[in-house]
DNA sequence: ACATCTGGTGTACGCCGTACACCTGCCTTC
DNA sequence: GAAGGCAGGTGTACGGCGTACACCAGATGT
């Protein structure tokens, strides 16, 4: 026996390479798939092995966080003409990082450590308010109102909820169900056949939710155009 | 023996009680602490017992969040000289139920189901802007604007993540933070001191979620009543 | 009187995160 | 080149979780 059969020789774990599985994984088989056990199977290695590399699970999932956060754009060095532009180019480009990982906005969700790559990617918005005039006062109302616009996304309040398997019921009862919700939710649906021009057909079929995140975002950027401009104060007492 | 010391006698379970003992539980020791097992105990029942009255888990977290949504004042029936208000109130009033019980920003967040009484909620909601002369199609696009917002609530960015137990650094570390974080996130810094009015002691404190909620919110507000002035409309092309 | 139904029980399975003791092979230091 | 330390992978084990499934007791309807 001259050398032994070449020893596996694997390539050695890392934080990184944790990380991208735990990535790769989510992709692929969904967050809820994302176990120790199984992050450390498909990385070949004893689960004990990850604890090497991460502390816990929570920081594993705050890893992956950050690898999302690493995928958006760096901002350009005052190429823009105005901040309203800026702003939005940074926001969707984080929206584009975070709808390539469908795992992550849940995942944003339910963080709540501030890792530096988060504090490093508010910090920058924060710098370009700044930049575009706002106050500091401001800037830390619109960041507020801004909310989870931030991370590139917003709740998708009417979206399906995942109708997998399940027999399907029979056309009548569908038609029986329809009715009823005809009658009880006259507004819904009154608004969710306007999103599908009257069709009553494409109403499960749910929003463009690049469309009403632009809305939004439109909406908020112009509001605070506007207090800018305006000069506005929180002017909050001292007290409480 | 005469009576055999009066058996115990439980109030039977209901589908009821389940969901107010499960609430009561979250509130008291987090949504954590809510799992099929523990609740069983504090009901002094086995917890496969459960099963007969919710399907799973995840109805019993819908059931849960139905309960609070049950704690929003119903709307007063056009006492409202405008939409905005009325509106308002609604928010206000869901925002209050949810901060009465910590977990259920969370859970809300959580679920993928539509219950009847989230349905209802919507759609009493898509109502008064409907009355208040918004289209069905700018009304669903200002509700999806409004996002989380609808449950009375916002994410909260800057709020402390908790930092129980812990030894606590020492005085001088905390300042070589202090200053390490000055250089990295000067953005932040300079927002989170004028949200203290300049007092870096009172940094840590968190901010008035109460003033940023309605912030957002009117900013919103304004937005949406400018836009049905001027008669928006989505017109979005059929395709896609 | 008996059958049926409703709701609580007991056991068991497979998954989870992770504490802790252990081992192994490389790097440093003499 | 021997000794020692240490970084990193291993094995075992524990307690918790959700829940499938078989069972059983008492109330109810006939």
């Amino acid at each position: 026996m001259a050398q032994q059969a070449e020893p596996p020789r694997r390539t050695p774990l890392s934080r990184e390479r944790v990380l991208r599985a735990a990535v790769a994984l989510a992709d692929e088989a969904g967050i809820g798939a994302v176990s120790m056990r199984r992050l450390a199977q498909h990385l070949g290695v004893v689960p004990m092995a990850l604890y090497k590399h991460v502390a816990d699970k929570d920081e594993l999932l705050d890893g992956m966080v950050d690898l999302v956060l690493g995928e958006i754009d760096p901002p350009l060095p005052a190429s823009d003409v105005n901040w309203q532009s800026a702003v939005r180019k940074r926001l969707l480009s984080a929206r584009r990082a975070v709808l390539r990982h469908p795992w992550a906005r849940q995942a944003i969700e339910s963080r709540t450590r501030r890792t530096p790559a988060v504090l490093g990617y508010m910090d920058s918005l924060a710098g370009m308010f700044h930049a575009g005039g706002f106050t500091a006062d401001l800037t830390h109302h619109v960041m507020h109102a801004l909310g989870n616009r931030i991370w590139g996304f917003s709740p998708e309040l009417f979206d399906e909820p995942r109708d997998d398997d399940a027999p399907g019921p029979t056309p009548e009862a569908q038609e029986a169900v329809a009715r009823e919700f005809a009658e009880r939710y006259p507004h819904i649906l009154e608004i969710a056949l306007a999103a599908t021009a009257g069709d009553p057909a494409g109403v499960g079929r749910g929003c463009d939710e690049q469309f009403e995140y632009e809305f939004a975002l439109d909406v908020l950027l112009d509001g605070f155009e506007r207090l800018r401009r305006e000069g506005w104060s929180s002017r909050r007492e001292p007290s409480r």
